[in-house]
Order: structure tokens, then sequence, then C-alpha cells
DNA sequence: TAATTTTACAGACTGCAGTCTCTTTGTCAA
DNA sequence: TTGACAAAGAGACTGCAGTCTGTAAAATTA
């Protein structure tokens, strides 16, 4: 680590720490880039050298705090015997997370910005731990003779994607005028009772 | 109506056959303002006394669609017997217009633009002919004993509407590389299996 | 029919994300 | 040590959606 790549690394954290503190304190849309240089006594061309666009910047703590929770969550699941169960309260603690910590802002961003075009996808990273949580549960689910059988762990980890998706779509639309933690269940006890044997 | 009248509807017209057209052509992403007013010889000025967004002139035109095709749509479930039949004919029609009568950036922009928040939101609108149709499905599929009933028409409403929110979410995501046609069932199945007493 | 008001429209202007070019300064090979 | 190179950063510039102000002509009122 050499003088040039650690003063690069302070100014990137130093524009990373006040976007985010910024986005918390308004909404990631009401905060310019302009603003942020201006905070952090840099410029464009610092900006940019660091991050690819203002949703990067989000992103890339998105992504972080996504792979630490999402780890911590499989040992919280592992105490439970049947998998449906171990899904039931996955997702829940999910769904409490992202009410809890997320919040709503977040997930409207995210879900704005991934249907953009130019940009690359992080919902479509084959490899987020999410991913092969559901898959694993799926998979020993339907071993475990819990799950039907007549659709592939694949396909319904599709489904509960999908599902999860639908939901938390809604809940970013409805500006979070719906609590995540208290209605989810309906939702979520309909699609385990339609994957059940 | 008088010659003024005439005359800003005809061009309302022109810009949003032009506009259409282009979108069409190109994406909607693609096409700029000003290459609409140039193509039709007006201005911003006229542009934005008629629409009060680029959005707005695609969306118009979509709730025409919109309420016109699903108006159609009741008709073509009237003679089922069973609810629970209705509820997968018309989701599968739904499907059906969606891929092939609409197309993926259609179908990405709206899900793009509904989140953004200056705008007033098209989903949210109560009226629209999606959701008396849902409900009624839900309401007489109850008294026929088809659906559970610990469940109301209306939560069984939204556990639809996320549902397909979150298949149509997923499908504008991944740019239409699956078929909503032949992907839909699984999903769907699940669901209605779930609802199902 | 003259005076007044309204409105469709023109086009200059603003705000913002993102790009491009140029400069400075640390790094590395000889 | 020095000369070539690379990479961090500065800030002017571009492209685009949307706003603002001014104007001509139609509609309305007197």
């Amino acid at each position: 680590m050499n003088k040039r790549t650690t003063k690069a690394l302070l100014t990137k954290k130093k524009i990373s720490e006040a976007a985010l503190r910024l986005f918390n304190e308004k909404s990631f849309s009401e905060v310019t880039v302009d603003e942020i240089i201006k905070e952090t006594n840099t410029s464009k061309g610092a900006f940019y050298t660091h991050f690819k666009s203002k949703h990067d910047i989000f992103l890339e703590k998105f992504k972080e705090i996504d792979d630490y929770y999402v780890n911590e969550l499989v040992h919280l699941i592992a105490k439970e015997e049947k998998y449906a169960d171990r899904l039931e309260i996955f997702l829940r603690l999910q769904m409490t997370y992202i009410e809890k910590d997320l919040g709503w802002d977040v997930i409207r961003t995210i879900y704005e910005v991934e249907l953009n075009i130019e940009r690359d996808s992080f919902f479509l990273i084959p490899d987020r731990p999410l991913y092969s949580i559901l898959l694993d549960i799926f998979v020993n689910g339907q071993k475990n003779e819990e799950f039907r059988n007549d659709l592939s762990p694949e396909k319904m980890m599709d489904i509960c994607l999908r599902t999860m998706r639908g939901i938390l779509y809604d809940w970013a639309l409805r500006k979070a005028n719906f609590s995540l933690i208290e209605e989810h269940g309906d939702l979520f006890r309909v699609m385990i009772r339609g994957l059940m044997k």
C-alpha cells in the first residue's frame, strides 16, 4: 500500500461517508453530486474516478450490508429442524431488517435503479448469498419431503424471489404505508403453502 | 369546441403520435423531448402544456390500452364456472397481452417511473379495472367455497397483485430473457394453491 | 367594435448527472 | 537520479428534462 493508493482510498472513503450521510439526512434523489464534492472539497474528477455513478456509491454500501446481514441470518435459522420453518423465519428476519435498518428510500432507490438499462444490475449477480441460502432450503426441504418435488429447487427459488420482489416493490411504491413486518406473513404463508407437499 | 381548442388538440395528438412511434422505434429512454418537438415542428412550450412530463405521454396511452384490454378480458373469463379457473385464465391472458402486445420496454419504463417520487402513480389509482376484476373473483370465489375464507378478498387481491408485480418486475429486470407466457404458470399456480380451501 | 383577458406556443434558461481534457504528483525502471 | 509513465484529481463542458418569460392570436366582455 503506497502513498498514492492510501491517499486515494482516503478520498474515496471521505466521499462515500459524506454521501451516505447526506442520503440519510435528505433522500437519495435530493442529494446532488455537486453537493457531495463541495462538502468534501473534492471534484467531479475525484468522484467519478472512484464511483461509476451517483447510484454506485449507494449500491456499494448496500452490497456490503446485504452480504454481512444475510450471512448472519444463516446462523439464526440453522437450529430449526424443518426447512419450511427456516424459510419462514428467514423471510421474517429479512423483512424486519429491511423495514427497520434499510428503510423505504433505500429499497425504492435500489428497485428503481435496478431497472435502469445502462447500469449493471446487482440483483442479477448470481452469487448473492441470498440465493445460495434459499437454494439450500429448497434442496434440503425437498429431500426432507417437506416441499413438493414436481418443481426443481431452482424453480422454487425463482418463485420465492419473485414473491419477495413483489412485496418489496409494492412497499416501495406505497412509500411504506404498510408495515412489512406485519403484512409479509400473509403473502409468504400463501406461497409456502403452495410449495408444500 | 372552438377554433383554439381544436388546434390545441391537434397539436397534442401530433406530439403524442410522433412520440409513441419514436418510443417504439428506439426505446423510451433513447428518445429525447427535443427530438420529439423537432420531428413535430413544435416547441418545449407546446410539449409541456399538453404533457406533464416525458413519461406522462407514455402513461396516458398506457392507461387507455390497459382499460380497454382489461375490460375485454372480463367477457373472456365470464363463461368459466369456477372462479379459480377464471383467475388462472385471466392471469394467463394478462401475461400474454403483456408479452405480445406491450413488450418489455413498456413494462420496464412503467415499473421504473412508478417508483419516481415526484410523479403521481398509476398503479395506486384505486379504480383501475384490474382491481375490480380481481376483487370480484375473490369475493365470489369465497362465496363459492373455492377459496379459503380466513383471508379477506381485499387481502387476497393484495397477495395476487404483489405476486403479479413480482414476476413482471423480474421480467423487466431480466430484459425479458424468459417467456412470461411459459413461466407465469408455475408461480401463479403456487399462489392459487395457497389461496384455495 | 374596441378593450381586456386567456391560452397555446416559442424558445431562452436552469439544474443536474455524467464526460472529457489537462495538470500534478507519486512510482518505477534503467 | 532522472526520465517515462500512470493514475488521482480539478474543473470546464455536454446532453437532457423540465421551467420560466414573453408573445400573438383567439375568446370574452363592455
